[in-house]
Formats: C-alpha cells, structure tokens, sequence
DNA sequence: TCTCGATATGTGATGTTATTACATTAGTCA
DNA sequence: TGACTAATGTAATAACATCACATATCGAGA
C-alpha cells in the first residue's frame, strides 16, 4: 500500500536533511542546514515539510516544534495505528512506536463520545536509557 | 492529597481568566484580556503560567500552544495518570479525560526500553459531537 | 506547438509564540 | 536593620510560522 511520492527538488532536499539527522529538527535549523543549496526563506521549508507530512514520511512533534524522518522509511503509511514518540531531552533521540491497545483505547473513547478524530499527538518526554545511566 | 496554593495576584488573574473562557487561551490572548488589570508585557502571564503549571491547576495543550484551566478544579493531583486531551478544531472546546488502560501501555512500554518519562501529551485533534452534528 | 491550469518556487513582510536580561518591589527571617 | 528569597515590571530579542504576491515549471488538451 506503500505509494511511492515523486519529491520535488525542495522536497527532496529537505527529507535528505532530516534522514541525515540524528534527531528532530527545527523547520529553521532544516533552514540554515540547507542555505548552501540556495535555500533563503522558511516558507521553503515550511512548505516541503507541509508535504512529507501528508506523505507520512516526516513526522511532527507537537512538543518540541520540530521534525524528524519516519522510522520506517520504507512503510509511510502507519495505517494500522497510531504513532508514539519517546523524546530524550538528554540526547534528542526520538524512538517511534505503536501500540494497538493505546490505539484501541482512543478510538474507544472517541467513539464513545462522538469524537471524530482527526489526528492524535502522543509524546513522551523523558531520558533515554542510555542517557539515563551515563 | 490536594494541596491549596496561595496565589499570588498575577496568578490568580491568569487562573480566573482561563477558568471563565469556554475553551483554551493562548498566552497573548490571556495578556490581552488582563491589559485592564495592569498586565504589559508576555513574561507575566508566562510566569504566572508556569506556576499553575507546575501545581497541576492549568494544562498546557502542546498541539496548538494554548493553556486551558484544569476540568477537576477540586483535584488538581492527577496522581493516578496520564490526561488525555480531546480538542475541538471547530469549536475549542476541550474534553480532559483519564485511562488506565492507556497510562499502563506507556509506562509498559517505558520500562521495557529503560525510559525515564517526565511529562506524556496524548492530544486527539477532530470535531466534537456537538459541531459534528450540527 | 500553443495555451491553459495546476503545482512548485522565490521573496519580503508580517504575525505569533516564548525567552533573556536587568531593574525593582515585597515579604521573611536572623 | 541587613540579607535573603520570591514576585513583579519592562524592554529587547529570539524562535516559530504564515500571508501576500510574483515567477517558474510542467503536463493535458486544443
Ligand atoms: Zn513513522
Ligand atoms: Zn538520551
Ligand atoms: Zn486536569
Ligand atoms: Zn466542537
């Protein structure tokens, strides 16, 4: 079910940046990061990530305001759950995850109450194990 | 095992503003409504925010940068679990609940990867039975 | 091939959110 | 009193994000 996305060049530039990375970044280090390819504005940024976002490849993390690469390069479609992400505030390592019972616990909750959701944000913040134990 | 803060004047403003709105406030729109009792600058609402923050009485939604006042207003602990947020984007409004089920799998999956979590956001971003309705 | 519409891009200005730095004030306690 | 801590006031700046408008690129059809 995996579509593959033709990028756009900026695309392109901006999902290489992050892949490179070895933790989340923000649209304006993605910004400076790539001033040598001819990069000026945050708007393009702003708008490759707006599309690697829809694309599943890039995800956001609401807490920090920043973005990182999908852990799963070659499975951008998350489609059986919803996606978790553990921040290190030590390292900057994010681990992605998914679990089906949380999943089936907010769905449970949304259609007990006539939610429709649209999106949900599950981050947890905290120390790493090896940040932990250093 | 609740405890009754003292607050100071710019905390109990900021407190009063947010327990009287209908849904969550940005700090800036706090600071707009208080420019009447004397607030200036975006540092005093943020300080008065990170104390009420820190004794459980206002939730940060990390999902769109607004604080709403807690919805157990006699039980500001949380001792138990993680909240969970379900957000409105038409209407604002906001629903805080709390699943044991849900707090379980995270602190499951924490443990098995010798994480050290400080904080979790779980926030359901969708439309609200009342606007889905409508 | 030409034209049109859709998509992508370039650029400056602006809007929104949050913090830093430093000065001042108010309460607490030897 | 003096010394200490917490709270506050204020300006400036940093960090994050979008708007508005111009230009470029590319493919479908006349
Ligand atoms: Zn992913
Ligand atoms: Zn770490
Ligand atoms: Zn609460
Ligand atoms: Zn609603």
């Amino acid at each position: 079910m995996t579509t593959a996305h033709e990028l756009t060049k900026n695309q392109t530039l901006v999902f290489n940046t992050l892949s490179r990375a070895d933790g989340p970044l923000s649209a304006y280090t993605i910004l400076d990061q790539l001033r040598g390819d001819g990069f000026r504005a945050p708007l393009q940024v702003y708008r490759a990530l707006e599309k690697l976002l829809d694309y599943g490849m890039v995800h956001r993390l609401e807490s920090i305001n920043a973005f990182v690469a999908c852990a799963h390069p070659h499975n951008h479609s998350h489609s059986h759950g919803m996606t978790a992400f553990a921040i290190c505030e030590k390292c900057g390592q994010v681990s992605e995850f998914s679990d089906d019972v949380i999943t089936q616990r907010v769905r449970q909750w949304t259609t007990d109450n006539g939610f429709k959701q649209t999106k949900t944000t599950i981050e947890i913040r905290g120390v790493c194990a090896a940040c932990g134990t250093a």
